[in-house]
DNA sequence: AGATTGGAGTATACAATGTATTCCTCGCAT
DNA sequence: ATGCGAGGAATACATTGTATACTCCAATCT
């Protein structure tokens, strides 16, 4: 029953994988989603997100390419990834919104 | 509890009332969405939606000026209009997207 | 070596949002 | 008066958002 409808932080955390280009680990997603939304975001909130994404097909990974051990800790990262359907999804997502700013910007920009 | 956080669906009805200007009816509001957004809405969650985005203190409506009797099953109609508040959650949201949008126009822009 | 710490990820639980179906009421046409 | 269509409200349930509470593993402390 998937409702062709992606919700806004999905939408989110899809865009700052895209961001992080080859460095999509969750934790810099974390940091791009709080730099740019300027909002907190737990990790168990991120990696559910993560979780429904990639059951409906938007995102994929791999476990840490080459080094195996980061610094600290070392720990087997996920490098996520947009999949191309997860594009689609974002395309869909933002060509509705585009269409309904147009003629508003007067209103949204100030502030 | 509220979250600050404005869902999806809640921003583009919020869109779509301005978009509407002065004849911000529910029905209108719902054509304008099937149009921008490409999807059907049905009256029980667009209504649903409204309530909510009254009770965070979003919108705000009165009921139908001038004429009390449009042309057929004349009705009071609430006419909606986005509050100040509502216009700042929304700018706040179409902030965050553009901050995260940037620079990913070439994958975005397809199709 | 055993305990401790801290990072990465998983599981669980619950609140908020999205969405449809059903029901109610009011006028107008018949 | 009866039936139909339109606007709206109530109800109910699926999905999404979010936090808290673990589990694991490796490096460090002692």
């Amino acid at each position: 029953m998937a409702p062709s409808y992606i919700g806004e932080f999905e939408q989110m955390v899809l865009l700052a994988v895209l961001q992080q280009g080859d460095e999509a680990y969750a934790i810099e997603v974390r940091k791009e989603l709080e730099r740019s939304a300027g909002r907190s975001v737990s990790r168990g909130a991120l990696y559910r997100t993560f979780d429904r994404l990639e059951a409906k097909g938007y995102v994929d990974w791999e476990l840490e390419a080459g080094n195996p051990v980061p610094e600290r800790g070392g720990h087997p990262m996920r490098k996520f990834r947009v999949t191309e359907a997860g594009l689609e999804a974002l395309r869909v997502s933002r060509s509705a919104l585009l269409k309904l700013w147009r003629g508003l910007d007067t209103v949204l920009d100030g502030s």
